[in-house]
DNA sequence: GGTATAACGATTTTT
DNA sequence: TCGTTATACC
């Protein structure tokens, strides 16, 4: 037996790794080489307890880190057979997979859809708009994005309208202060059990949902909940601090009495909360799992000293610590830190693209740097310094493939095929490309179909009907013309899917409804070649489907019955959760090579680099001028980690004097973390009495 | 029903 | 400044 997933290993990793079977709490500081311990530990479980693939949950924040995990663990533990037995998933596609399992018991239909934000968007639109709340069109939009997160927020408390009826002032106050004064609490109400009727019948399911509805049918249906104590021995949840409430209750329910969780996370790095991440779920960890240990990771792989002094300085400042983590760098003290001034955010963003360009001269490869800023509003002045210099670079955190108007516009036709109840599919397709269906057809097909309790798709059916009856061939005729090309398409897909492979039946959506020429049109209207346009996206989304359906029959998926789940299903439910290529903000789909990097602190979670920039190190934006309570200033201080730990080689900070955005021009300076930071450097420095060349950190200005 | 222009609002974002 | 969406008009 090879015990090589333990050389290597470090004392505190080793005692994670090689812990007996028991609840385990490791707070794995950035850099410590948490991934490294949850592959290792899933190779010891495999080896040492001799526990089968198929008993063990590992649990990723994106789909991304459970790819990468399970490639991993492939690599670590060759030889084992049934690997893919093992479950690694976001809870989302956990969930949905579970879901798709039990849809009966969960009392879903077996064909239901997943709806992305923007189709939940669609339906509320639907069901405020007959309020009349006299709201001007920016408004509305707006409203619809807060009553859309407000369903989710609640869904994610595990919080129905239904509950909401008997709920007390102080949640009815928490819910209707995110709508200014635009609805009353009951109007909310209304809509969120409107919304919840509108799912039901149309059998389509949000992303909260997914979560939901699974911790539903596990508390309504012991004897399937059973069925997966039996099975999970070992669960492993990774990024810990960023589960929500929903989440922990999950795992609590899946950790049956035989089963053991390990939950790895940096409550340091808990920069998600806004969107219902709760750190506390680490220390609450500790409390809710039996005889919980808790190891910390401190020995860093990532950083040189001097980066992390600024770090430990920093996170020193905070007092809600789960443990007060020093990390301690194994690569010795390494290049000064700079801190940098600029008169203002034009001349910093100049400052940028010159030292990168004098870096990338002196042999660091552009890939290896990346800028990391606050607000996505910052990129702006970089980009045009970038371009004006010639140096190539990638924006990370725009429009990801899957969320592209022509894959979402191609996959509700397959949506629909699917489930033909699918009425946000419908709405979303039935006029693209233009077929003349506009808003006042499309309200008669409301209308039928609220008359007859029915889906959209059946009402232009019946519409269809009535149009061929003599007696009303007049009066319709028209409109049903306009509906018959559309419906007769749709009822081809369908039976494309029984005969052809899904990349066949994808390549006839995209010739026949017209989205290909649609596009083609559109793709030379703004200049795009056939390489990086709309329609090489389509060309790509086939070529995933191929791929998708040579992954399913090496690797079915089966019902609780031991049926194979219709590969379609299959594809649609993972292509909703799944988010797809890396495509940058310009649309390319693929992204340029040896390019510097431009991103959100946020979407840097995760990653390294050689070089690190963190601009705009300033009051009012890190941390944000947004946050009111201490809370939040606390998660921007977190932020300012995150930033600064992604940094291997070097670390630049700058901030301006004076930045000029569309609120327009305001006088700045540095943020009070910097502050803090360097009159602890300082002291240091002062203490052992070092000369400015050997100072951790250096300070300059630029003009 | 489709296209040009005005008006508005703008933390952070994965599933 | 930029992107989205409502409206006015053909």
């Amino acid at each position: 037996m090879s015990t090589s997933y333990l050389t290597g290993l470090n004392n505190a990793q080793l005692k994670a790794v090689t812990a007996p079977e028991q609840n385990l709490l490791v707070i794995a500081g950035a850099g410590t080489g948490k991934t490294r311990v949850i592959v290792s530990r899933i190779a010891y479980i495999l080896n040492e307890f001799q526990d089968p693939p198929r008993s063990i949950l590992a649990v990723t924040f994106t789909n991304k880190a459970a790819l990468e995990l399970k490639e991993r663990v492939q690599k670590a533990c060759v030889g084992i057979n049934d690997l893919n037995m093992l479950w690694a998933g976001t809870f989302h596609a956990i969930c949905a997979r579970f879901l798709r399992s039990y849809c009966f018991a969960a009392n879903l239909p077996a064909s239901f859809t997943i709806m992305d934000p923007s189709d939940v968007k669609r339906e509320l639109k639907h069901i405020i708009e007959p309020l009349n709340l006299n709201l001007k069109g920016a408004e509305l939009n707006k409203l619809l994005g807060s009553v859309s997160e407000t369903i989710f927020a609640l869904k994610e408390k595990g919080l129905r309208a239904q509950q909401l009826l008997s709920s007390t002032r102080d949640t009815q106050y928490e819910i209707t202060r995110r709508f200014r004064s635009e609805l009353t609490f009951d109007e909310f109400v209304q809509i969120y059990l409107k919304y919840e009727e509108f799912c039901e019948t149309v059998g389509a399911v949000d992303f909260s949902e997914l979560l939901l509805r699974t911790c539903e049918l596990f508390n309504k249906h012991p004897e399937i909940l059973s069925l997966q104590h039996r099975r999970f021995k070992h669960i492993l949840v990774d990024e810990f601090q960023d589960t929500n409430h929903i989440q922990y209750k999950l795992v609590q329910l899946l950790c049956g009495e035989n089963c053991t969780v390990m939950a790895v996370g940096d409550d340091d790095q808990s920069i998600y909360s806004w969107r219902g991440a709760n750190y506390r779920n680490m220390p609450n960890f500790l409390r809710d799992f039996k005889d919980a240990k808790l190891i910390a990771l401190e020995e860093n792989y990532r950083s040189s000293q001097n980066v992390l002094d600024l770090a430990n300085s920093l996170m020193s400042g905070c007092e809600d610590r789960l443990s007060q983590k020093v990390l301690q760098s194994q690569k010795g003290a390494g290049q000064v830190v700079e801190v940098v001034e600029c008169p203002n955010n034009y001349q910093e963003a100049q400052w940028v693209a010159s030292t990168m360009s004098l870096l990338h001269n002196a042999g660091v490869p552009y890939q290896e740097m990346a800028v990391l800023y606050r607000f996505n509003s910052q990129s702006n002045p970089l980009e045009n310094a970038f371009s004006t210099l010639g140096i190539p670079y990638n924006i990370w955190g725009g429009l990801r493939f899957f969320d592209r108007e022509e894959i979402q516009n191609s996959l509700a036709y397959l949506r629909l095929a699917v489930n033909e109840n699918d009425n946000a599919a419908l709405l979303r397709i039935i006029n693209v490309p233009k077929r003349a269906i506009g808003p006042s057809k499309i309200e008669l097909i409301e209308n039928i179909a609220t008359e007859h309790h029915c889906s959209h798709f059946k009402a232009i059916e019946l519409l269809l009907e009535t149009a061929k009856d003599p007696a009303f061939k007049k009066a319709y005729a028209a409109k049903a013309k306009s509906f018959k090309d559309f419906y007769d398409l749709v009822l081809k897909i369908k039976e494309n899917l029984e005969t052809q492979s899904l990349q066949e039946a994808l390549h006839f959506i995209h010739e026949q409804t017209g989205l290909n020429d649609f596009y083609t049109k559109k793709d030379k209207d703004e200049g795009k070649n056939s390489l990086e346009g709309r329609v090489a996206n389509l060309k790509e989304l086939e070529e995933n489907a191929a791929r998708f359906e040579e992954e399913c029959k090496v690797n079915p998926i089966l019902d609780s019955d031991g049926n194979q789940i219709a590969i379609p299903l299959l594809f649609i439910t993972n292509t909703s959760l799944v988010s797809g290529g890396e495509i940058n903000s310009k649309g390319e789909k693929d992204s340029l090579q040896d390019a510097a990097n431009l991103s959100t602190i946020h979407s840097a979670k995760g990653l390294e680099y050689q070089v690190v920039f963190v601009v705009g190190f300033e009051d009012s934006i890190l941390p944000s001028a947004k946050g009111n309570t201490l809370d939040e200033f606390e998660e921007e201080r977190r932020l300012a980690y995150v930033a600064i730990t992604r940094a291997k080689e070097k670390l630049f900070l700058s901030y301006c004097n004076m930045r000029t955005n569309y609120q327009g021009t305001n006088y700045t300076g540095p943020s009070v973390f910097l502050t803090e930071i360097l009159k602890d450097v300082n002291k240091t420095h002062q203490k052992e009495q070092l000369p400015y060349k050997e100072r951790s950190v250096s300070y300059s200005r630029y003009d």
